[in-house]
DNA sequence: ATGGTCGCGGAGCGA
């Protein structure tokens, strides 16, 4: 099974990228972020033509998520059953033949100390407990997505000046760590563990021409599911040309 | 470099 993580920064103006993607890889599953698209104007019928069904949990303007297939999708869930946080459209799983995806967006948090730093926070204890409930680390478990996080200083391209700031603070990487403690693993660095592999680039400091970026798009998988794992690759080429994103894909492979 | 550029929506916000 190949699946794809991909923040889109919005889907209509990415959609010939994604058809590229999609006739190129041939992708089982696509898991996207920030589709930033109500579910009545999702772009259904152009990615039945491309041979991908949706299921969707989409917003308008902001966030919004949705996972493209070649095979049904079952047991679908949306959301973190809080009321707290389910006013914002981050979250979307579901079930592929023997593998669980979850698929994410993690809230941004946009600056240490902030009210949304804390509701960032806030977010990822819940989805700790939100997965420690629904999920089985024994099944083939994937969660991937934008977690708008990095693990360590190798996924940062100027780790002094990051340092302590959002994606790179202690506390968000206690979260996510305790996020893994459920029985996940980086599935990047079961292949890679040189420092210097990002999947986000800022648009406004033309972060990718300068090659200054961040690791924050993860593969997080279960034991079971990481045994199966033969690749992950992030796919820069989708992150130059025309109207790219500010993310790159990620492209992970499992056998079957 | 506290700037810069995107996308949305039609001003300012979020990233």
């Amino acid at each position: 099974m190949n699946i794809v993580t991909w923040n889109v920064n919005s889907l209509r103006p990415r959609l010939e990228r994604v058809r590229t993607l999609l006739e190129e890889h041939a992708p089982d599953v696509v898991c996207l972020q920030e589709t930033k698209v109500v579910d009545e104007l999702f772009p259904r019928d152009e990615l039945l033509e491309m041979g991908y069904t949706a299921e969707v949990l989409g917003q308008k303007t902001y966030n919004g998520v949705a996972i493209l297939a070649r095979e049904p999708l079952e047991d679908v869930v949306r959301g973190l059953d809080d009321e707290r946080f389910d006013d914002e459209a981050r979250v979307i799983g579901a079930r592929i033949g023997d593998v669980r995806v979850l698929d994410l967006y993690v809230v941004n948090g946009q600056r240490v100390g902030s009210v949304k730093y804390r509701h960032k926070l806030a977010w990822m204890e819940r989805l700790h407990d939100y997965v420690h409930e629904r999920f089985d680390p024994d099944e083939k478990l994937i969660v991937c997505g934008d977690f708008n996080c990095t693990f360590d200083d190798r996924d940062v391209h100027d780790p002094e000046a990051w340092r302590d700031s959002v994606p790179c603070s202690e506390p968000e990487r206690d979260a996510l760590a305790q996020l893994m403690s459920l029985g996940l693993r980086d599935a990047y660095r079961r292949f890679h563990e040189e420092a210097g592999q990002y999947t986000w680039w800022d648009f406004r400091t033309r972060g990718f021409e300068r090659g200054r970026g961040l690791r924050i798009d993860h593969f997080l998988m279960s034991l079971s599911a990481l045994e199966a794992c033969r690749s992950v690759e992030i796919l820069h080429d989708y992150r130059a040309g025309e109207k790219p994103s500010d993310h790159a894909p990620v492209l992970a492979t499992l056998a079957d």
